[in-house]
RNA sequence: GCGCCCGUAGCUCAGCUGGAUAGAGCGUCUGACUACGGAUCAGAAGGCCGGGGGUUCGAAUCCCUCCGGGCGCACCA
């Protein structure tokens, strides 16, 4: 955000010329520095109301300005009427120095004032091991909540889902039937059953625990039991692969629990009392186009057992007199369908426009060696959650799920994501930040004890010492504007362009020495501002990887390889990722849709060959490599 | 057929809710290397912002329309 104390001298400045006071005045960042830091178009939307030309407002405006007291050591008229403005150097100084002040709170705000708000995410149905889409929602989800709680609201993370539905009754069947094999007995696998190996793995789990106790026993109660020991087993599998991804929930909501406390029948009475229900063809209806929906739902079925649409107002409506007023959904693109039913039966319920909140992203596509990867052992027609993180690591796949924009398809580069160089984003960042931690190592400085406001930063003149401080000092606002409209993407972006400001700054000390942060070509004082410098950048990198839940490693392990200490592991490691590589070559069915599973589908056929084994082949050549090349240079 | 999302450099994508000469990474091309961590740097080429209309001082951005891609449109869950 720009400087209050330029905002403030030209609201005096315009008062003084006798422009009106809520005449808008913005502030913006020119795209092209030749522009300055700031500018503001106001001399050209005062063209008309004063009646005067805007280039002479400018003209004006700009003489009126007292440079000392807005911040800026430069004020410029240009092109049309644009005033554009450059920041001083002591304003740059005491910026950085508020940043290392403020550490690790750095970039928070209390816009939210400690309100409370609910973050809904992944919400998958016990059904099977979670996948790649409910990844990518579990990466939104977590940073879209750590944005919010950045931004100073009081954040509860909540994952509901439903244990009893008919999507569990045929993981239940296909269990039971699984069982039947596993006992000796025949069974005839139902055709809408789940195929996943997890299923084999339960029923496995099944005989284990409980021996053949339910052989040939078709029985309500017996397929009851398979249904708790499956939802159990997957439930528990699914907190453990998000736990693994670091995603926490402060609560599960189970949507049978709407039931059994009567909310769903307290949320029908209530909808008949707003007068807005009807009943045709034998059928309960709400009246939801006077809210906005396109047409009228259906509460309750013919049959008496009520739709979906009903659980989902209740939970809402529970939501809500549980204390939330505000919520954000993240959910898969899939279910932008239900986005204007939900909102109108709340309406209708005298909740207000807009309630809740929906952030939907698109689906995920992995893609190795220029092919998508579609198929994995585990879950037979998906690939899984755990199965990307444990090859290209937690960091790498947040990072990944979290670099586009939602609202756009992803393409999980899976050979990028592997690469240990400046290509791929999250180390470029990491490294970054590993590289200041160095500096501060060499120097033998602890940057805790590094006090800002006991050295001269003005000594910071050099033109990428200036750029790296701009660019620092943008970060509380690209938190506030990513918290505002939910677009972790933005973070991603401004952390790859610190990083890539860091290194030009860091590699102009390699042109000329005289530009390092220590050594003897450097004076004590200009080594302590740049000292300062590195504590900033340290800080920014930190809180921003923090708040897309991405650690911020102070050194790195390839360093300790180079340094030839793991040889044998990292020989290890690479024939871990020849292992997981196997996911790319097993032939399966597609997927069939599950309710509330975000939108990872893949509809083409399974491949009638095995995919080349161009991984395989690379895997065994860094072996060779690791085996013949000497360690130091 | 209706609704939502997307279409920007060869590829993957940004573009801060209407601003000045549309940006970044990868890829390509040309240079640089005794290094505070080479996991490198400097530079260049590359564009009818899907097409066409409109709105205004000004449009990738807003409106209309067409084309192309994805998703969703049940008394399914």
């Amino acid at each position: 955000m720009p400087p209050e104390t330029l905002q403030a001298e030209i609201s005096r400045v315009l008062r003084e010329m006798g422009v009106d006071g809520d005449h808008p005045v913005t502030l913006e960042r020119p795209r092209n520095p030749d522009h300055g830091d700031w500018a503001t178009n106001v001399a050209l939307t005062l063209g008309k109301p004063l009646a005067r030309p805007p280039r002479q407002i400018a003209d004006e405006l700009a003489r009126r300005i007292d440079a000392a007291a807005a911040g800026v050591s430069a004020v410029e008229v240009a092109g049309p009427g644009f005033i554009n403005f450059r920041l001083s150097s002591g304003w740059l100084a005491g910026g950085l120095a508020g940043i290392v002040a403020g550490g690790d709170r750095y970039g928070r705000s209390e816009a939210g004032a400690g309100t409370r708000v609910n973050v809904e995410f992944v919400s998958a149905n016990p059904t099977g091991p979670l996948h790649i889409g409910h990844g990518r929602q579990a990466a939104l989800g977590d940073a879209v909540a750590e944005l919010l709680a950045w931004a100073g609201w009081s954040v509860h993370r909540e994952f509901y889902y439903n244990d009893a539905g008919e999507q569990i009754m045929r993981l239940a069947r296909s269990v039971w039937a699984r069982y039947q094999h596993e006992a000796g007995a025949e069974a005839d696998f139902p055709a809408d059953g789940y195929h996943g190996e997890y299923v084999r793995e339960i029923a496995r789990e099944l005989v284990a625990e409980h021996g053949a106790r339910w052989k040939g026993d078709d029985s309500p109660a017996a397929l009851d039991e398979m249904r708790r020991f499956a939802v159990a087993r997957l439930r528990a599998e699914q907190n453990r692969d998000l736990e693994g991804f670091r995603v926490r929930f402060d609560e599960f909501f189970l949507e049978s629990s709407l039931y059994d406390s009567g909310r769903v029948e307290n949320t029908i009475k209530r909808l008949r009392e707003t007068g807005h229900v009807y009943e045709k063809d034998g059928a309960v209806w709400l009246r939801t186009t006077e809210f906005g929906d396109d047409k009228d739902r259906v509460m309750v079925k013919g049959t008496g057992h009520p739709t979906y649409f009903l659980p989902d107002v209740a939970y809402h409506l529970g939501k809500w007199e549980r204390g939330f007023h505000r919520a954000v959904n993240v959910q898969g693109a899939d279910h932008h369908g239900t986005v204007a039913r939900v909102r109108a039966g709340l309406r209708a319920l005298g909740l207000p426009e807009g309630y809740p909140e929906y952030a939907l992203h698109q689906m995920v596509l992995a893609v190795r060696g220029g092919e998508e990867v579609k198929f994995s052992k585990r879950a037979g027609s998906y690939v899984t959650l755990r199965e990307l993180y444990e090859e290209v690591g937690v960091d790498v796949a947040r990072f990944f799920f979290l670099m586009r924009r939602a609202e756009a398809q992803l393409v999980f580069d899976i050979d990028l994501a592997l690469e240990q160089s400046d290509k791929n984003p999250v180390f470029k960042v990491q490294y970054a930040h590993a590289r200041m931690s160095s500096i501060f190592r060499r120097a033998e400085v602890d940057p805790a004890t590094l006090d800002p406001a006991s050295v001269d930063l003005t000594l910071l003149s050099h033109e990428s010492e200036t750029e790296l401080a701009k660019l620092l000092l943008r970060f509380p606002e690209v938190i506030a504007s990513a918290a505002e409209r939910h677009t972790p993407h933005s973070v991603c972006e401004y952390v790859e362009e610190v990083a890539a400001a860091v290194n030009s700054w860091y590699h102009a000390g390699n042109r000329e020495p005289a530009l390092r942060v220590i050594g003897d070509e450097v004076p004590h004082e200009t080594s302590r501002a740049r000292l300062v410098l590195a504590r900033a950048v340290q800080v920014v990198l930190r809180n921003g990887l923090a708040v897309l839940g991405i650690t911020a490693p102070r050194t790195d392990a390839a360093r300790e390889r180079r340094r030839g200490r793991a040889r044998s592991s990292l020989i290890l490691n690479q024939v871990n990722q020849c292992r997981y590589s196997s996911l790319a070559v097993l032939p399966s069915t597609p997927s069939r849709r599950r309710s509330g599973a975000p939108t990872t589908r893949w509809a083409a056929p399974p491949p009638s060959s095995p995919p080349p084994r161009a991984s395989l082949d690379r895997c065994s050549s860094w072996a060779w490599w690791a085996t013949t090349t000497p360690w130091t240079r």
